[in-house]
DNA sequence: ATGACTGATGGAATCAGA
């Protein structure tokens, strides 16, 4: 079973380069973020003819998020993080998928920091943490697939000194981070490659990418249950050297997974 | 450190991204 987290910046906009990727690599799940779309202008009939179901979230100009299943739709669990009524931003949704429950999630940026959508960042990773804990209890096969907006470690920045006080570096941000993977998350495509350095994005500023200048912060992290069924993870930056790219490139991992 | 690029909205200039 392979799985893949995509940030596309724009469903749209990318829709060519996403049904190139789809048809390229044929993931079993892909987990959609900043669809920049409303809910009615989702492109579901080419999803289809590219042979995948899909739930989604839209959102008009900003967020937005889905699970793509091939040849069946997502069962879907939850749309929208719990634990903030007043929260209307669309950044999670949640499906099982071959006895998996698969959360798509778009953690908030958070910059300027300090400031109030750096208080909005904060509050969202401690609402995940809550929904984290609740997976994690259930003993349910799990993974949390998206952009998370948060660079683990140093060797996940390519200027780390320059991050010290982004709101993707923060030790705020970090320690939230952290204090999720504890729970019992394995960050699977470093614990896959744990020295290599491997990056997601990279802006669209300054010949970024030629110069390899990028970040980690797109992740896939599985529940103890899942974690030993890991085979494989990486990134496809071909995606991201093609003409009119996602600033973000799709991360993957295979699992040996039979379904349940 | 900033914002040189990009997408969405709306039909120009602004917001947001990271």
């Amino acid at each position: 079973m392979r799985i893949a987290t995509f940030n596309i910046n724009g469903m749209n906009a990318r829709l060519p380069a996403l049904l190139q990727w789809l048809e390229e690599e044929q993931p079993d799940v892909a987990c959609l973020q900043e669809l920049k779309t409303p809910h009615e202008k989702f492109p579901e009939l080419a999803i289809e003819a590219a042979g995948y179901g899909a739930i989604w979230h839209g959102q008009k100009s900003w967020n937005g998020v889905a699970i793509l299943q091939r040849g069946a739709k997502p069962q879907e669990l939850k749309v929208g993080l719990p634990g903030d009524e007043e929260d209307l931003q669309s950044r999670y949704i949640e499906a099982l998928v071959d006895g998996v429950v698969v959360a798509c999630l778009y953690l908030p940026n958070g910059n300027p920091a300090p400031g109030p959508k750096f208080d909005y960042k904060l509050k969202w990773m401690e609402r995940l943490i809550i929904r984290g804990q609740e997976l994690i209890d259930s003993g349910v096969p799990a993974v949390l697939a998206g952009d998370f907006n948060v660079m683990p470690h140093d060797i996940d920045v390519y200027k780390p000194e320059r991050w010290l006080t982004d709101a993707l570096f923060r030790p705020e941000s970090r320690e939230a981070f952290h204090r999720l993977v504890a729970q019992g998350w394995t960050d699977s495509v470093r614990a896959m490659h744990p020295d290599e350095v491997i990056y997601t994005f990279w802006d669209y500023f300054r010949n970024a990418f030629g110069r390899n200048a990028g970040i980690r912060i797109d992740h896939l992290l599985l529940s103890p249950s899942l974690a030993p069924s890991l085979r494989g993870a990486g990134v496809h930056t071909n995606v991201r050297a093609r003409e009119k790219p996602s600033d973000h490139a799709p991360t993957w991992i295979e699992l040996d997974w039979k379904g349940a």
